[in-house]
DNA sequence: CCTTGATAAGGTCACATCGACCTAAAGTTA
DNA sequence: TAACTTTAGGTCGATGTGACCTTATCAAGG
């Protein structure tokens, strides 16, 4: 970038914070980095991009690469660029991280790129006992944040789901990510009023003990009004 | 990036989508460029990141150049990074796309790199009859969505304001952005139960005609809680 | 077969907020 | 002084919210 003509050796790549609910905790995919720097430790999940590629599409084939889930069905949003001189030690490298929120996605699989992919707890990632490579670690604070936020005032809760899924499942989302407990009345009220939040199905869903939940599908909307509010 | 090292030829980029209120309208600042591509077209300012320059730096770089004002001041953040190939018919470009707002900026000065520089009106930016060079429609689009949302649940619409400033001048910037009446009774009564949003001066300015208001200063809060609510 | 326990579904009620509207205060202009 | 304009502040019915209660529907156990 030295003459200012876009020549000079910089580095495009995608990082990705994929979210997910396994266990009853809100869970982050993390790579262990095979080669220099940082080798040996956590990073998320990312690469270059390639010519004639989409960021997005870039985004998507990490995906697929590291989960080997059709991101197609997954919540896909970009969260911010990073690019502070010096974050990689090689070679001045702009990051565009992108957050992906699924439901409970599948383990890694090993023999292929995935291999060296696991699922941890987001609040195991941000303790002080875990160092991730680069700026990782402001990504996925930055992500958390991100999807805390829109939990509120969208529909994305949904996106953690596999559908069909109890109003009960939907509420186990807002209180794992946001690490409190709602009433499941005053949640369902407010569920069922948002317009097009949820879709019945008509089906219902026995648990191992209790009365059977009736099942739903995502509906069309993506803001969620009057919006969910979190208690203080 | 086709051996995916990263010293092909890429070029990052800053743009701005600098809001302002001038004659009570939402106005952008365009430029009119000076070179190939789109030479004689307009855009939005921007250029190319420098070596150890800050993402953020490098928007505050570009605006200083463009307005000749002190980014210091104004509210900047970070919008999306556009990357779509062929969006730079020239060379593979990423453009990393900043939201500024400020009130009444000052008119671009003769003899500076902002000679060319003019405000606009944005409804007239985004009709038809206006071309922006390469996608920066899209981008102001963007913009001015991001914009009016964060009217509603954070306490930006005060940058948009000269200190000390009156409850009308605040009100103003939601109808101008929003285009749309709003109450000033309950305006007033919303703002002023939101908790730091301003805070009283003590100090008052008598209009052309009608009862002296009295004057404000922005608060220290950024969310806005509960936030305002953008009519149907 | 009925009780217990658990969860879903749905309702009640006091309270806060909101939009629509009204009144009073404090200036300027005719 | 009257008319007009804008700010400041209040009222009231409608609506949303939190806390809490009741009832429905299943499984498990006596």
């Amino acid at each position: 970038m030295s003459k200012y003509d876009g020549t000079a050796p910089v580095a495009v790549t995608v990082d990705l914070v994929i979210f997910t609910l396994r266990e009853s905790a809100l869970q982050v995919l993390l790579i262990e980095r095979g080669k220099p720097p940082f080798m040996g430790g956590l990073a998320l999940p990312g690469g270059f991009v390639r010519d004639h590629e989409d960021l997005r599409g870039a985004a998507l084939r990490e995906l697929g690469e590291e989960t080997g889930v059709d991101g197609a069905k997954l919540h896909l949003e970009q969260l911010r660029t990073f690019g502070t001189p010096g974050r990689d030690p090689r070679v001045r490298t702009f990051t565009v991280a992108y957050l992906a929120l699924g439901p409970d996605l599948p383990a890694p699989v090993a023999g292929t790129d995935a291999a060296h992919a696991r699922w941890m707890p987001v609040a195991q990632a941000l303790s002080p006992s875990v160092e991730l490579a680069f700026d990782h670690q402001a990504i996925l604070r930055e992500g958390l944040d991100r999807a805390r936020g829109k939990l509120e005032y969208t529909t994305v809760a949904a996106a953690f789901c596999q559908e069909p899924f109890t109003l009960a499942d939907l509420r186990h989302v807002y209180e794992v990510v946001w690490d409190l407990d709602l009433d499941p009345s005053n949640f369902r009220r407010k569920v069922l009023k948002a317009d097009d939040f949820v879709v019945p199905t008509g089906a219902f869903r026995a648990p191992e003990v209790g009365r059977p939940a009736e099942l739903y599908r995502r509906g069309r909307t993506e803001l969620l009004y009057p919006p969910m509010v979190r208690p203080a």
